[in-house]
RNA sequence: GCGUGAUUGGUGAAGUGGUUAACACGGCGGAUUGUGGUUCCGUUAUGCAAGGGUUCGAUCCCCUUAUCGCGCC
């Protein structure tokens, strides 16, 4: 069966939503955050603790899982959840957005599709909308993500119209392609971060009736967050209430409580698994650098947080793995960093059933800090 | 004892009679938003063993000393 989201309650002051996803690997609450496993994997963690840290839903990509180990082979094993011994839901992403982060010169958009080289050894590729899809049906993810485009955050009026429509199509032509009648299909709004263009990428996209909404092309480099906040109020109020809304790419603790005050459901990010590996640890006070040598003899866990590092570790040890270039170190992070993401959702969806969001964005904020 | 070669940051080291002494590692700090698992950026020797001399100017040339290496009695 296709997913189905039910909204529940709407906070009396902004336009944020508490909801159910059900999916056919279960039911999950909303506002969510899906911690991304590009290969089939979310790097360096196993099922178990993700589900201890209460995960949900993750993400996982077309794109690179086209290449390595090729769909066919997923396929073969019975699908990415059997493949990668996950019984949870799975998203995965087009490979729209890689063409626009891994290909950054080389490519070559045309009306039928993407040339572009393979970013492992260069091989000519072409993706299009339908082969997009074609891979996913392999996949068999429970969420199936339409083949977009991602303009950069300097393209201009003309340039971003002009891709607008042409994401349209492609979604018109990827939702024809669609064939796995137990996976769902989201289409993605763009625009960047103009009023008119957002407000007509969105009602065109709702126009095609897709299972869920993406919001794409928002922190690209060198967007500002006004741009971004801006991208999502001018997106949210043009899609349908009963149909979930998912801001693509972004994690930052701050961004995620705005995208919710928005009337965002769902999140991903690689944040908080990327900063891990580099030896950074989302804390109540703000981001924290582990490297520092400040940390060399804090025998502290990193902070009063119901995760498993935390009630385990310190921060002097997690130091010591992180300059000794022991993964174990980038692992017990990703973690913390995880659990704080999918807490902060918890907290998110208790201040909206409590009608108090905008007192809780303030505390946050005021311990947080602005970055 | 005589002869000879060396001595440059925390480490391995380049280098030149003339403004700010390469580069690498390490250290310290920063970045990271639909993944970069090993990434990117910044910073890190007011000084070239010590003292004296030549010179307009010496880390570089000369002398003495110290330390280390090599060869010979």
């Amino acid at each position: 069966m296709k997913i189905k989201y039910e909204l529940l309650k709407n906070e009396k002051n902004t336009q944020a939503r508490y909801g159910i996803l059900k999916t056919n690997h279960g039911e999950f609450e909303t506002p969510m955050f899906m911690p991304v496993g590009t290969l089939a994997n979310v790097k360096t963690l196993t099922r178990e603790e993700l589900k201890a840290m209460n995960s949900a839903v993750i993400l996982s990509n077309t794109y690179h899982l086209w290449l390595r180990p090729g769909s066919e082979i997923v396929k073969k094993a019975g699908g990415l959840h059997k493949f990668m011994n996950y019984d949870g839901p799975i998203l995965t992403d087009s490979g729209g957005f890689q063409v626009f982060s891994l290909v950054k010169n080389k490519k070559d958009i045309t009306e039928e599709g993407v040339h572009f080289k393979n970013h492992l050894n260069g091989d000519k590729l072409f993706l299009t909308p339908e082969l997009s899809i074609k891979v996913q049906n392999d996949l068999d993810s429970d969420i199936a993500m339409s083949f977009d485009e991602c303009p950069p955050a300097s393209a201009d009026y003309e340039y971003l119209k002009t891709s607008v429509d042409r994401t349209l199509r492609w979604a018109k032509r990827g939702k024809k392609a669609h064939k796995n009648e137990q996976q769902s299909l989201f289409g993605i709004v763009q625009g960047g971060p103009l009023e008119d263009l957002r407000k007509y990428s969105a009602i065109e996209t709702v126009k095609l009736d897709f299972d869920g909404y993406g919001i794409g092309g928002v922190a690209n480099d060198g967007e500002s967050k006004d741009d971004m906040y801006k991208a999502i109020e001018y997106s949210t109020p043009y899609l349908p209430i009963d149909k979930p809304r998912y801001l693509m790419g972004v994690g930052d603790p701050i961004d995620i409580i705005e995208g919710v005050i928005r009337g965002v459901d769902m999140f991903d990010c690689v944040l908080p698994t990327r900063l891990a590996r580099h030896g950074n640890a989302f804390t109540r006070h703000g981001k924290i650098n582990l490297k520092n040598a400040k940390y060399k003899e804090d025998f502290e866990p990193i902070e009063n947080c119901d995760c498993y590092t935390c009630k385990n570790y310190t921060k002097a040890y997690i130091r010591h793995l992180l300059v000794c270039n022991e993964s174990l170190g980038g692992r017990l992070l990703s973690i913390h960093n995880i659990r704080f993401l999918i807490k902060l959702t918890e907290d998110l969806r208790e201040a909206i059933k409590n009608d108090n969001l905008l007192e809780f964005k303030e505390d946050f904020l005021s311990k947080y800090g602005q970055n």
